[in-house]
DNA sequence: TTACTATTGGCATCTGGTATTAATATGTGA
DNA sequence: TCACATATTAATACCAGATGCCAATAGTAA
């Protein structure tokens, strides 16, 4: 018969972290889940300014979507500024939030990574290039914001094999470096694989 | 004047399209857009078996969220399968049309690389991983529609240093391979920086 | 008791739909 | 050209999961 009542206030904590943990929680289930009426979750939820589970769903969705998105764009990742063909070229790519861990607002590493490779194969001369192998280095983090130059320059060709070294930096400062081994190939070489 | 008036068929093609491109957008959205009623979009939706927008939305969030929470949510590029934290790790990566060149639909490099490097990031067991450096290999091209096994496995680590290798499998046949180089960090450890 | 906060209830309203039925267009074959 | 089929639009009732607002009640400390 004891019914414990909750304070107000670990019951809005509680209320956190349970969205937190699972987002799906409508609030009627919430409100049988901390024994109150509904009214009193949707003035906790108003308190702390939660959004309502619509909302919520929205925002897990958005979050992953705009991140794959990303990384799908056009055929170079980030801004092809400068291209001398079969010589060199420049991007520049300007890092946001869903670049980032959300909780390190660090840049991951794919998103550098994605730049140089896909600088190195956009100043091959052919119609198709594909990356073969890479040595890469991270040099330091970068966070969210900040704005990576990436320069690329053939090295080497031997027929159709390319070395291409990529270097990154923010403010001068290198932040990553790769050297890349692309294959230049004629249309539909791979076509009939 | 002349109105064009698409056909049924194709006005349903460039539907499922549209919203396989952006699963946010509301019947009257989509209605406008073919200019069309609202009644003929969801008869549309309803032959062509297409959910509600909440229903999309939900699963959409529903997706990312079934991966494995040990991280914050989607922050593994590919869907994690299985991790032994400190061990080896498991992630699968289909690949669709936008992560490939339009013309020869061959993936992106550096989609191939996100996979691996975010599960080798993701098998640390530690607050924080970064990637320090790389070496990696592409075997042969991916084509658009392949479904990319990955497999990550720590072989070595010295403090805070972690080699991880990740190998990358279409039906058993390897497709790339990498070796990483990863630290994790304390939190905060590079906060002031 | 009084005063105050916390909780609950009731009701109108909103969005983005489903489900159903009916009224119009529009096109096509005979 | 008429008749029928198919496609489109309209109208209405209903639902979930909310918001916003106001009134009623419970609990609690001075």
């Amino acid at each position: 018969m004891s019914e414990f009542r909750m304070s107000k206030e670990t019951r809005q904590q509680r209320l956190r972290q349970q969205l937190e943990a699972d987002p799906f929680l409508t609030d009627e289930e919430l409100a049988r889940l901390f024994k109150v009426s509904i009214q009193t979750i949707r003035l906790d939820r108003l308190e702390l300014g939660l959004p309502e589970l619509r909302e919520r769903t929205k925002q897990v969705a958005a979050k992953v979507y705009a991140q794959v998105r990303s990384l799908s764009g056009g055929e170079v990742y980030g801004d092809l500024i400068d291209v001398q063909l079969g010589r060199s070229g420049l991007s520049i790519l300007d890092t946001d939030e869903n670049m980032g861990f959300a909780r390190t607002k660090i840049v991951r590493g794919h998103h550098i990574f994605a730049q140089a490779n896909s600088l190195a194969v956009a100043i091959i001369d052919a119609p198709t290039a594909l990356t073969g192998s890479a040595e890469i280095r991270f040099l330091r983090p970068v966070k969210v914001g900040e704005r990576i130059v990436a320069k690329a320059q053939v090295i080497e060709s031997v027929k159709n094999r390319f070395r291409v070294k990529v270097e990154s930096r923010i403010d001068q400062e290198e932040i990553f470096h790769g050297d890349f081994v692309v294959f230049a190939m004629e249309d539909g070489q791979w076509a009939g694989d």
